[in-house]
DNA sequence: ATCATCCGTGTAATCGATTCCATGGCTCTG
DNA sequence: CAGAGCCATGGAATCGATTACACGGATGAT
């Protein structure tokens, strides 16, 4: 593969001038311009990019770390923060935790080993040593979605109160008063926070929301479909299930079914993160939806500005309740979304 | 950020010794390799990947490009080439090519100046003289899924022809003879393949699948919804819609119900490409299934052969036909999948 | 005892770019 | 017309590793 030398050579100026030329630098002549430019397309020059990291110390690679791309939550997410870093002149390295802490450092160490220029992370977990130290270490990085309290990083995020609250006031409208969840991890934010902002919401409706009706999920669809096996062997079972993501709620659908029950008929189903399938489910799925493509690119902006000098802000944007059929009512087929 | 001359200083000896104990090299004495590694341990030393690349003329890195994230089919090849990657001691970088043929060049180019060690695509369209260039200049490539016509490189993929034939044979079985395919783009190798394969298995039976019941598409749920408008609208229309991919598959199931029609009381529906939401959809869909975890960790083995100097096989596994409740029948909630 | 081998180690070249600094020619100014 | 300043250019240092080669000392064979 042809070289800088070999252009300079075929150019007949020196690979000083070649590079200036490369990365158009004002002082070329005209001259020696167009020649290199000859140079380059008859050569079929490419500049190696694993060079021009080493001498200037930037990749212009963005990490992207997250907890499960099977997960079209976060498929979604990385798909638009490639889009808005190639924008930004950027390419993306994507690592897959698995929900797995140890899989995460993995990611986390190799991406640091290659030099990229700032890591996206949304947290498999509490934290681990290597995720502080990577941050104290001056690598830029922000937070989506998930954060971990106590490293001091830019935060992206949904805020899914308010829309929790609307959902929990649409259940109670609809005459439902035993609701249970379906928690993430307790490692994560996005487990707890969802767990208080129903607990909150409940309460300001007079309602209570006993442990038994809290059900342990560690956001994958198996264990949305256990805690719901035991909502429902419950003597007094809930007459609603909120899973706090997409997957688990495909888990606590197939324990219903599994049952023999009807949705929303025996029991009303609803679930954190809005995916493009839950139109499609039997019955459709009442959701929360975030604003994924504003998370992904303002997360992609504000990494872009802590690498490049600029101060970054942390920012939280609203989710919004979308109401399909899942809990009864009249609510119907809507085009709600999109 | 500590440097190998660090670790050589701390550690009282000279680079080169540095650089042979974490290469395991042979010529080290047992006290100069105790003595280096603690001075690695003290100074926290990670090797530059970069420095290291442009030295070795490796990255240990793999491209791939896969024509769109977003379908479940692909992030789930993905996911599993990731992992079979990373058993190999490769990292994966992916390009989302959403189907259009210059963004997928735009990702060629980029992987290659980044000097990737090989190329796993899955390519949008027909062959861009890229990607053409890219196979003769010598870049370790595999096709996985889909493949282009005269470039010589090994391709990893499922063979449908069973399965659609199985599939033809269950329609047939359950009375339907009016049978119409909405395709995928023509110029993608499982665009066509997946249409002969339908009307082959037709041929067979006596059926012949008129113009009329093979709708065009891109892949995209948007098409699928189009073209079953177009075959409902027919002054016949046919019994059976099979989306050649499962996002048709959705849009085909969209448009039946804007219609105001069941399936699959008044039309039958099924879709190539197997997913986990298939389950979940009203009514639960008959899929052929591929082997996606063994095609990618086929198709892994075969770059990585190909790179470390050993014969890279073509590889095609079957795929199978997963009956569910969606062309009616008894065929019912069974667990035939996973 | 002598010479060849082998082993552990260090010095320096190398990978392919970017960039600092020196140089020579030119223009501008006083 | 001389000195200052600027511009286009090239030579060489540099980034951080790997590795060819040289070298001295120890070992083994004859």
């Amino acid at each position: 593969m042809a070289g800088i030398k070999d252009v300079a050579a075929e150019a007949g100026v020196s690979v000083a001038t070649v590079s200036r030329v490369l990365n158009s630098h004002p002082s070329v002549s005209e001259e020696a311009r167009v020649r290199v430019l000859a140079a380059v397309e008859t050569l079929g020059y490419r500049p190696n990019a694993v060079a021009r990291s080493l001498r200037t110390a930037q990749t212009r690679t963005l990490g992207l770390v997250i907890s499960d791309v099977l997960n079209p939550y976060f498929t979604e997410l990385a798909r638009f923060v490639e889009e808005e870093a190639r924008a930004l002149g950027y390419s993306v390295i994507i690592g897959n935790a698995d929900e797995r802490p140890e899989l995460q450092d993995h990611h986390i160490r190799t991406l640091i080993d290659r030099r990229i220029d700032g890591l996206l992370v949304s947290p498999a977990d509490g934290g681990s040593p290597l995720m502080r130290e990577v941050a104290l270490g001056g690598t830029p990085m922000v937070f989506v979605d998930r954060w971990i309290p106590g490293i001091d990083v830019p935060v992206v995020r949904a805020d899914g109160t308010g829309a929790v609250k609307d959902l929990v006031a649409h259940l109670h409208g609809l005459g439902h008063r035993r609701l249970a969840i379906i928690a993430g991890p307790a490692a994560t934010t996005t487990g707890n926070e969802r767990v208080e902002a129903f607990r909150d919401a409940m309460r300001e409706l007079g309602l209570a929301l006993p442990d038994a009706y809290i059900g342990q999920g560690d956001f994958q669809a198996a264990s949305g479909r256990l805690a719901t096996q035991r909502f429902l062997a419950l003597a007094e079972p809930p007459e609603v299930v909120f899973a706090a993501d997409n997957l688990m709620a495909l888990g606590a659908l197939d324990a219903i079914r599994a049952r023999g029950l009807r949705v929303p008929d025996d029991i009303a189903l609803a679930a954190f993160d809005d995916i493009p399938w839950f139109v499609h489910t039997d019955p459709p799925i009442t959701a929360i939806a975030q604003p994924t493509a504003d998370l992904a690119r303002a997360a992609v902006r504000a990494l872009a500005d802590r690498i490049e000098g600029r101060t970054p802000q942390s920012v939280t944007l609203p989710a919004r309740l979308v109401v399909r059929r899942s809990c009864g009512g009249a609510a119907s087929n809507q085009r709600s979304d999109r």
